[in-house]
DNA sequence: CATGAAATTAACTTCAC
DNA sequence: GTGAAGTTAATTTCATG
């Protein structure tokens, strides 16, 4: 509720916990012109809103064990109406699919697979395959490297760029 | 620095904190069996050696004006030896270059854009193509729907499937 | 109705063991 | 690594515009 009023001392909020969710309210509150109890009860309201979904850290995955990276292109069964759905119960569960989106074009769903090594991911096609028959085709992209990783969404009327 | 060598504390913290980077050192103390001090320790190491790389909120797209996502693969003149660093630099600073991926297979290159609409990503696409004459060719796919979204990385060797 | 100062509570840091 | 003492930050309360 309350949803698409963000004022611009939100919108500030929510640029700086994009980039570090653990500065304080205190450095929050001096930067952006507000008192710290104010940015405490905006941050909650955030949060308890559902606008702020969770806060999480990025690990780095050379230290791992999961160093691999897939891009993975799904082509689905169009009458199947629910494949969706199905897919996306099961995809929620198997902490090495990462993201997974629903697309237009020449494929239907497009993931993010984390593996060990080529014989992980190769175990992991498998088990998507087997458990999700309303998948047809894969192709997969191997990532070589991460040239930017993140999740951050600007604000529009912002200026995002960072500092 | 030390950085694989991350026993059972160290790898059980971090499946904690991908999910949930507010939750306190006193429950993660609990959770995992170790005194609250010591799960401070561990945190502070883990940030300082760069395993833990950031620590971030997750903002709902569809309340910040921003709510499209497109997926692009780019391919790039392989002759042109730094393309991949010009394009890194470059896409380091716009905001709604979410992630970047260097990859084998039909494109070299496979982001993920942000845009307000489809007008916006027009533009976008255009300055990409504008400020990276390096890249040749974009094919672009429209998100139609987030089925999972997160930057999770299993710890090989530890249940990772959420509790 | 939201703000900001003061007071309370809880978390984090440091240190001796 | 642990637990107590000291420090800092988060939260709650409340008077104010």
């Amino acid at each position: 509720m309350a949803t698409d009023q963000l004022d611009r001392f939100d919108r500030d909020i929510l640029q700086i916990v994009q980039r570090n969710c653990q500065r304080t309210a205190d450095a929050i509150a001096e930067e952006i012109g507000l008192s710290t109890s104010a940015v405490q009860r905006r941050l909650k309201r955030l949060r308890e809103d559902g606008i702020i979904k969770s806060e999480i850290a990025v690990v780095d995955r050379k230290v791992t064990g999961t160093p691999m990276v897939f891009i993975v292109g799904m082509e689905i069964e169009r009458d199947n109406y629910d494949a969706l759905a199905k897919f996306r119960v099961w995809a929620e569960k198997q902490d090495h699919i990462q993201q997974v989106y629903y697309v237009t074009g020449a494929v239907d769903l497009i993931a993010i697979v984390t593996a060990q090594d080529v014989e992980h991911y190769d175990d992991i096609a498998a088990a998507i395959m087997a458990e999700n028959p309303q998948i047809r085709r894969m192709h997969t992209n191997v990532v070589l490297r991460d040239v930017k990783l993140g999740l951050f969404v600007p604000l529009a009327g912002e200026n995002t760029n960072g500092s």
